[in-house]
DNA sequence: CATTTGCGGGCTTTCTACGGC
DNA sequence: AGCCGTAGAAAGCCCGCAAAT
């Protein structure tokens, strides 16, 4: 027996296709009993709309897209991606709506499949991740309008919609806590220098410099791998004047860069503090336990997916969303330097 | 100017739609120079087809669901699901296939999800991860009747299709290694009793623990949280026999046993080797770095995907896929026994 | 043989007809 | 005659393919 179309509920209920429409749709037209009836035959034939001909009908696909162009290793290597990931579904799934996932190599086949996503109506709308400085994906997005959620911000001359969290504020609160301490030889291993965020961060660093007559701040893009956190790690341990403290603008980063420390014999935290700007399981299980700034990953997915349905259901719209700032969780790699 | 259909493309090219189907599909039925003709219109259009309409006619989704009833979290903290997902995602993408990721609390929420999903026509099978023994979902989806592929196995009394690495030869060889060392007291700490290969695993112990003679071994479950490694790890050690190597069934649990180690005074690998029956960063970066049974779970993934594939192009197969062994990657975590 | 016509796939939605007041 | 609520018929969404030209 096959699946049951709207056609069978009609021909059993004793009424038209349409009618069947508007009563499993919760739309006027019916009677209420007729409906009653109609929605009595669909249970009783455990029918289920048919998502390919919603689809075609109301011109909404029922998904969104997450295209990363990133190696494909990162996915299982980067607890942040699993976070988002998971977020996203989590917010999507509230509405039935899907997520669809494609790790491309380069800048270029994103690119192409935004393009080819939209002109399929494969997606409703798209999440974006890292920003970039002159984003080249800003305007190819808006020139396709479509629906669009940026996962960071907030973003210069864009119509794009962006959900936001203040790492400004999250590095000047690292920074501020380190020069508490007594720290006035900072390095900070950051990310990708085209990514916004690391911008940010690294712009609030040179000007805590400043602030709190830093000796030395030092911020150096790195392209996120543990091999590079240890390869810099052990650079600037190996300097004649060492840094007290190093942020690394990853955990897995911090990681590395904590296993290079007690490899070359410095001791953490009393020769070297460390502090990681992203936090997860990987912070927590080493030891010392990674002082970090965290924040809800998850959650900031889940709500910056919320936005994107409000986003869909209403292309007018144009969603700044700010969520919580990322907290610093002190933990046992960070004290005062020697001699304080 | 709204999206071109092949109605557009037709009325450009002055000829009709079965035509411009026929051509853009590659089929006998134009000629060649009418052929040319019509994909210059429709690149020039930058046309791609609709992806519910041709759904719709050919009853394909065009998509595989991956359901898992995990905490949420499990996503960003298991590095494993990362992998798998990117790996999946890989495989189904040489094909435009997408995948559909749907993270529920609790078995019968799973349940339910592949009952939906297939009854919508949202995808065209599924992917299993976790084969439990006696595990429910195999009938339910048997009388579903739709295309699946188990990421684990073999599978006893099942028609379902599978993707099997043979774990009970990497945990012989990985207990043949520590015997070889000269342990005679091992513990393993396990993962969820009912998921099959926890089993399988638990098995090998035992009946190692007979051919080699080894004065004791313990298989404990848990859920692999790293708290429950934690806590099981901390009552091992506090025994007056002490086990003096511990097998991990996950990376998580294995760097939270060796912290709990550190925590304890006891010095890896001199008082206690460690191993980890799963590989990822993580047990590369600690210190000391872990031994491990390493596989390439993301290649696994891409593997069963593509099988998948073939799955649905012919639900008459059933595939019993082997992949490669897992192999123990000797780290720092891992030495003699004290005395030998 | 090249090309057109037209239907099917399942659902939504608009338009029209009907019966009752 | 005019208006209401209800229900049926049919068009449309877009593509692929079979049958007809």
């Amino acid at each position: 027996m096959a699946r049951p179309t709207i056609a069978d509920i009609a021909e059993r209920a004793g009424v038209s296709k349409g009618a069947v429409s508007f009563a499993l749709n919760g739309r006027p037209g019916v009677s209420e009993e007729t409906r009653r009836r109609i929605l009595a035959v669909a249970d009783e034939m455990n029918w289920r709309p048919h998502r390919a001909a919603r689809s075609l009908g109301n011109s909404r696909a029922g998904a969104v897209g997450l295209i990363l162009s990133r190696p494909a290793r990162t996915l299982g290597l980067e607890p942040f991606f699993g976070q988002v990931v998971s977020g996203l579904q989590a917010g999507l799934a509230e509405d039935g709506t899907a997520l669809q996932l494609l790790v491309v190599e380069d800048p270029e086949a994103e690119m192409a499949a935004y393009r080819n996503w939209t002109a399929e109506k494969r997606v409703d709308g798209f999440v974006l991740l890292d920003p970039l400085i002159d984003d080249p994906r800003f305007p190819a997005l808006e020139a396709l309008d479509v629906p669009v959620m940026v996962l960071g911000g907030p973003l210069p001359d864009t119509s794009l919609s962006y959900s936001w969290a203040d790492d400004s504020e999250a590095m000047h609160e690292a920074v501020d806590y380190l020069a508490a301490l007594g720290h006035r030889h900072v390095v900070h291993v950051a990310g990708m220098p085209q990514f916004l965020h690391t911008k940010r961060r690294m712009d609030v660093l040179t000007e805590a410099k400043a602030r709190h007559e830093l000796a030395e701040v030092v911020s150096i893009p790195t392209d996120y791998s543990d091999s590079e956190g240890a390869v810099i790690t052990r650079r600037v341990l190996s300097r004649r004047e060492r840094p007290t403290a190093i942020v690394y603008d990853s955990d897995v980063m911090a990681v590395a860069g904590l296993g290079v420390a007690l490899e070359m014999g410095v001791r953490v935290p009393q020769d070297l503090s460390i502090l990681s700007f992203d936090d997860s399981l990987l912070a927590r299980l080493t030891h010392p336990a990674l002082t970090a700034l965290t924040r809800d990953t998850q959650g900031w997915a889940t709500e910056a997916a919320r936005e994107l349905l409000r986003l869909i259901a209403d292309p007018s719209l144009t969603v700044r969303h700010p969520s919580s700032t990322p907290v610093l969780v002190p933990r046992e790699s960070t004290a005062p330097p020697a001699g304080h």
